[in-house]
DNA sequence: CTGTTAGCGCTTTCAA
DNA sequence: TTGAAAGCGCTAACAG
């Protein structure tokens, strides 16, 4: 029932030609007649021939396989932008393998050696701080690799993201104008994320504005935004609004004062970030910031092709993060 | 700078041994004395040295490599269950590779082949309707492969999962035992999944005890579940309880009822599927049907690398879903 | 326990 | 435009 996989052989067998002349064809067929072509092409199909991609890459020294390390794949962000990675190598025929690390630099060092033993041409890492000894060992063995979701023009690799420092910064001066002057910001693990300490970062600048700033850091899901936020109104001096460094947590804010009787943004405003699909459906519908996420994807992935498949550098590139203005945030005087 | 990377003749030759020797010791020392080992894996670790897999893949006509094509990634009970067969896989050296089809048949095809091309051995998919081509390409190469999320000892394919129709059916019951006589159903759509059909026809048979039960096909997404109630909302004979094939539209129903002026589950009672970490977090908090997301990709990822192994035969495998009762539906009478 | 050797299937000069 | 042949780096008999 199972036949064998046909081998490049058997088409030249089939042909008539030789194999030199078969892989010319399922190359680009360049240097090569078209009725040879179409009769090698013919014959493929006929035969069910599919090149053999370990051969190939062993010949060729080239898997057209590049890695991503992603600190999670269950946060609708991270998501997206895998897909968008997934999407834009598969137009070239790359292929993407991944692997998680649960935001801990040993971890993503291992999974790293893992996936070089396993072929990967390329690294897509994200934020610019990991294990000294995997940058160590990209540099000494010339693996390409990008950082991504941040902008970092020192970093030590190119850098192709957003800047995260700047947009808290923005967010903060965003409800600063609407007239809020203490603000509590809810955000995930410090030591998990420097994306989460750049942005920690940009809000605390806030200061210099004579803001009234107060951090809680909490678990990165729902329920941390949930019980941050109930904490968080425990308090007798209650923030006029609240800034979540995800919209995953301003969800669990929503909840959170829905169950303390509070309204948003009567009695309390807020400010979320991601963008993420739902957030324009909440009631109400939440302020936040739009990340270039699928475009990160397509960046990171040309750039990354192109440099294999060409030499082309791959260069740091800033993209750009805006304030989408919603309901969740009131004007207060 | 880039050091070229260590090949085994290297290491056979720092050591004084032969490449059999070293590869030996590469692939779980069996046959090798102590010192032997020991001597080539402080050679290993000195040269920096890791095997090629292009080479390793030719020469056993193995790449350990399985494939995944997931309708979509984007949402959290896919990313969860791809997560857990990553993790399953890497235990044993295995890695994923994915593709997005999203939920259609062609693009399913076509991922398929190309993921073929990439060398992977063995595949998973979700649910049992699949273009005929792709299975009988699977059948003529002898390509494994598992259908899962689904509990169908019938298929095509071992499935490994849950069973949709009873678990649907099971929730219909549910809330028929707490007095619902009216329930309206929202789902995503039936020509893009047969999960979601299954899911239909366990709630359709919920009118043989004699409920009324009405369907409205939606976006799966927050956004399609807000809209969808909104509509249903508008109906002059409103339902007492609603089942969404998902939590996300459970929370798309939330924001519309909230909007609505109504409150959950004083004016209606929902209910969702997944059982996503959030759901237990909402006001009130989400009843709905566990899945055990997790467990499927560990069944799934050790079935087939045992398969791929040993020869062990993929079996179909059924999984519990289960009923979570929470506050979201209340007792009618 | 260790070494020799023949491929694995394909790409790629180099000639023709 | 096509063919012959030399590897790519490793594994797996088979010998010793």
């Amino acid at each position: 029932m199972t036949e064998p996989v046909g081998k490049i052989r058997d088409v030249a067998k089939a042909t008539g030609l030789s194999i030199a002349t078969i892989s010319r064809v399922m190359n680009g067929g360049k240097n090569v007649s078209p009725r040879t072509r179409d009769k090698v092409l013919e014959a493929c199909k006929r035969l069910n021939y599919l090149p053999n991609p370990a051969a190939r890459a062993l010949s060729t020294s080239r898997s057209k396989t590049v890695a991503a390390i992603i600190p999670t794949i269950e946060h609708l962000i991270f998501a997206k932008y895998i897909a968008s990675i997934e999407h834009s190598l598969a137009q070239r025929g790359y292929s993407l393998v991944i692997a998680i690390s649960h935001g801990d630099l040993d971890e993503e060092y291992a999974a790293a050696q893992k996936l070089m033993g396993m072929g990967a041409e390329a690294f897509i890492l994200s934020g610019a701080h990991h294990h000294p000894d995997l940058l160590a060992l990209f540099a000494r063995r010339g693996v390409p690799h990008v950082f991504s979701s941040i902008w970092d023009p020192a970093a030590a690799a190119p850098a192709i993201g957003y800047d995260n420092t700047a947009l808290a910064r923005a967010a903060m001066t965003f409800l600063a104008e609407h007239g809020h002057q203490h603000i509590a910001v809810l955000h995930g693990p410090l030591a998990e994320s420097d994306r989460t300490r750049d942005r920690y970062a940009g809000a605390q600048a806030a200061r210099a504005d004579g803001l009234r700033v107060e951090f809680h850091e909490t678990s990165l899901d729902v329920t941390g935004g949930k019980s941050a936020t109930r904490a968080l109104l425990e308090a007798p001096d209650r923030p006029s609004a609240i800034f979540c460094f995800s919209d995953v947590l301003a969800l669990g804010t929503f909840f959170a004062l829905s169950e303390a009787g509070l309204r948003c943004p009567d009695d309390v405003s807020l400010m979320g970030f991601d963008n993420l699909d739902w957030s324009r459906e909440t009631a109400p519908p939440l302020t936040t910031i739009d990340l270039p996420a699928t475009q990160m994807g397509a960046e990171v992935g040309t750039q990354l092709m192109d440099h294999l498949d060409t030499g082309a550098p791959l260069a740091p590139m800033r993209l750009e993060g805006a304030i989408v203005a919603r309901a969740s945030v009131a004007r207060r005087d």
